[in-house]
DNA sequence: ATCGATTCAATTGCGCGCAATTGAATTGCG
DNA sequence: CGCAATTCAATTGCGCGCAATTGAATCGAT
């Protein structure tokens, strides 16, 4: 394969992935717009419905995002009543999110988006369990060297 | 499957494409870096290297962005000499972007990037062109509906 | 030829992402 | 204990993405 090949905007592997990201979150706003969220605050709620009361810095192990992007974002759920922020009394350094009576009852009206974006894909449940495997296999491997 | 099942965060499948499109990006960045690019940027200069003179509507519907995204991009690209852009003479709706010298020279520099990645995902060249393909067609079938 | 509809790029506004810095709280080493 | 190093969240600054709007140019049907 030549330099030419590898520089031509189809044959990367990156450039789907970064459109197939985008079009997935796409798929997604609609639904959530219902829910007043967009996808990044739909994935907090996500680590908060099944954890509740987690600090900021477990928030951006678990979504691979910083504080730069996630103190804003949590002041936005709050503003919206899904969230509470509170400094934790353990260590005052350390901000601890938690669910509102209102955030609670949102996991609710989330319960049908998984399931119409699975339909979305046109996927089987095989499939997309794979393809999830592979481009999380991808994900550890591009992103281990800069950790 | 239950909900539950269905809302956890590890079983979905957009999440981990959107954490592996951004660490793929991240990826690109200190190497773009040097050439003093960000990934977008990289894009439209991958377009233009293969065909030179486009115009933003074509730039649009190659990269799947919109004016509003590549407007202010291509700005930055002309501040900093790679391309030039100028309106069309047939069509005066239309602005054309084409490579300055500068811009052309800087494919040689771009040149050891492609294999720099691949190397990175640490997948053969048949690995790597399948999960392409199966990226490519989620894409397809999750933006098409959008359209 | 006219005029309403369409097609362009540009603009506005907002929410990410992320690098870099700041400042407060805690840790841990001597 | 004392104090430098570390660990937190918050802040700043910038470049996307994208929805929505604007305004100019072109098209197309009559």
């Amino acid at each position: 394969m030549s330099t030419d090949d590898f520089l031509r905007l189809d044959l990367q592997l990156c450039f789907p992935l970064y459109a197939a990201s985008r079009a997935m979150v796409q798929a997604y706003t609609p639904l959530l717009a219902k829910l007043g969220l967009t996808y990044p605050q739909y994935l907090v709620m996500l680590v908060l419905w099944e954890t509740d009361g987690v600090s900021v810095k477990e928030l951006g192990e678990k979504l691979y995002l910083d504080s730069g992007t996630l103190t804003p974002l949590l002041k936005r759920l709050e503003t919206l009543g899904f969230v509470r922020r509170e400094r934790s009394k353990e260590d005052a350094r350390s901000v601890t999110v938690s669910l509102t009576a209102q955030g609670k009852a949102l996991r609710r009206k989330a319960a049908s988006i998984p399931e119409a974006i699975v339909c979305r894909t046109g996927l089987t449940l095989e499939e997309l369990a794979r393809l999830r495997r592979d481009i999380q296999r991808l994900f550890e491997k591009v992103s281990s060297r800069s950790a």
